[in-house]
RNA sequence: GCGGAAGUAGCUCAUUUGGUAGAGCGGUAGCCUUCCAAGCUUCAGGUGGCCAGUUCGAGCCUGGUCUUCCGCUCCA
């Protein structure tokens, strides 16, 4: 990371808490590591980014439809998603370098150094110590095998510790003898909420195969490393939807959700040099196929969404811990043999998009400090928020020119006939090039002025953000106009 | 978790060796202004991150603590 980017970086953290996007949580308090809060101008983006995305789903795929799923799940459904055992990794640290070390990692690097039967007998012993959680039995391996920090050179461990990605509380209000009976997890993603109600959703619905679920809604994650502002959270917003099909067709579903999902992002004018796709060559437990849709960020290329093929793994585990047949029977004639396709659990292609990350996106995208030659040959600047106009949090400024001869009536007539089909902002104090200037902090992407010529021909001057260009048409005509730009 | 740096007004920063804090910008209210951060005036805003210690006296010295940033470590 260069050091001009990081300061692009910290200008923009700077300048969303300034102008109410976002605020570090709890910050009177000195703050609550990796959780964030939205201002208003915040929470109006967020909500636009995702409605644009909702309606990208649902509104516009007929075979698409949404389901708000429960944040608090049976703490089985994380079984059988392999959430509680394969996201605990347990870890040690060497108490003279300080480092830590993730356990599996370094057995198996001192593994690497032994004969290939030593070896293979110490990986096996190790894997059955981790099914069995015997932490106890991992350090003893370590012990017995005087295993050594690479750096310090020296075998003075500490006791292994598990890290838990899933915040645990307590369900229900009386406590029982055995604590594990009350245990519920806050879900760490919100595919769950989706496979759980697969057969709902696909009966009520009436939906044949292929056919997608989506859900926006809050996960958590106990990430190791706190940072990087909104891109890494331990509260984050997700924006799904699981797209189920017959298998066999899984690929080119693949392919095709793969390519339409970067047309959605380009769809909203951003720069296509700045997406890339990123082949995962090491797969999830669960996936098949998987890629992600990376941007530049100024802290350089990183995840915004996630494209996995993630096979019939979910349904399966959920009908063998649940014992509910989770099968679809399919009534479309196969061509191959003239019958029924018949009863199957259908495969699953998901998209999975950050709503925070898309957030931070189209902030890092929108943001440039601008420097405008002035006629008396110095130079201005201005800080200006290039959102799409579609996704901003106002959509038009109505500023009268001064606050006389009639003109703020004139303009809170105008605020009274737009308001109900898009978001206005009203300001009638400070100069009109200060008055400008704010709207484009905050990414008003139009701005009408009533001057006085207003009451002689009912006509405004329309200010346009990205250009500063302003062009005079009647009053009537602003509605429709703005409208048309932000739909 | 480890190492380094930093915490003074909403923001950016001053306050020469210890003597109870200032400026610019921003905000507020008004005047003036007919289109890009203009001008004049008004007002508000800080127990100097927090807690101890040294001292007659601490924003400044000492110790602790918290938070943030940078690097390392980890990351489905």
């Amino acid at each position: 990371m260069s050091t001009q980017s990081d300061n692009i970086f910290q200008a923009i953290i700077s300048h969303a808490k300034e102008y109410g996007f976002v605020f570090p949580s709890s910050e009177i308090y000195d703050g609550l590591s990796a959780v964030y809060d939205y201002g208003p101008n915040g929470s109006e983006l967020k909500k636009n980014i995702r409605d644009y995305w909702w309606k990208s789903m649902t509104q516009m795929h007929d075979n698409i439809v949404g389901i708000d799923a429960a944040i608090f799940m049976h703490p089985t459904t994380w079984k059988a998603s392999g959430h509680v055992d394969n996201f605990s990794d347990p870890m040690i640290d060497n108490k003279d370098s300080k480092k830590r070390y993730r356990v599996d990692h370094l057995i198996e690097a001192y593994a690497d150094t032994l004969p290939e039967a030593e070896k293979n007998a110490l990986i096996d012993e190790m894997q059955q110590l981790e099914a069995a959680t015997d932490y106890a039995g991992l350090k003893k391996l370590i012990d017995d095998h005087k295993i050594k920090c690479s750096v310090s050179g020296t075998t003075n461990w500490t006791e292994i510790r598990q890290f838990n990605l899933m915040f645990k509380t307590e369900f229900g209000a009386v406590a029982s003898d055995n604590p594990d009976d009350n245990i519920v997890y806050l879900r760490p993603e919100t595919a769950q909420g989706i496979f759980v109600n697969f057969l709902n959703v696909q009966k009520t619905a009436r939906m044949k195969v292929p056919f997608g679920i989506a859900q926006t809604g809050k996960a958590f994650r106990n990430e190791i490393v706190a940072r990087q502002f909104i891109f890494r959270m331990r509260e984050f917003e997700q924006m799904e939807m699981q797209f189920f099909v017959r298998p066999g067709t899984e690929g080119e579903w693949y392919k095709y959700w793969k390519e339409a999902r970067l047309q959605w992002h380009l769809g909203l004018g951003i720069n296509p040099a700045k997406y890339r796709y990123h082949d995962h060559i090491k797969l999830a437990h669960y996936a098949k196929e998987a890629c992600d849709i990376e941007f530049e960020f100024p802290i350089g290329f990183k995840e915004v969404e996630g494209i996995h093929s993630r096979s019939d793994f979910d349904l399966t585990q959920h009908q063998l811990y649940s014992k509910k047949k989770q099968n679809y029977f399919d009534n479309d004639i196969d061509p191959a043999t003239g019958k029924p396709y018949g009863n199957y659990i259908p495969y699953v292609i998901e998209t999975s998009i950050g709503l925070d990350r898309m957030f931070l996106l189209i902030l890092s995208n929108s943001y440039e400090e601008e420097a405008i030659p002035k006629e008396d040959g110095t130079t201005d600047s201005r800080v200006v928020l290039r959102i799409p106009a579609k996704l901003a949090p106002n959509k038009l400024a109505i500023l009268p020119l001064t606050k006389k001869d009639g003109l703020p009536e004139i303009a809170t007539k105008l605020m009274d006939e737009c308001k109900p089909y898009f978001k206005c902002f009203y300001e009638e104090k400070d100069a009109i090039g200060k008055r400008y200037r704010r709207q484009d902090a905050i990414g008003t992407p139009f701005c009408v002025t009533i001057d006085n010529q207003t009451p002689i021909d009912q006509t405004v001057t329309i200010r346009y953000r990205d250009t500063m260009q302003q062009e005079r048409i009647p009053i009537s005509q602003v509605k429709d106009l703005v409208l048309g730009m932000v739909m």
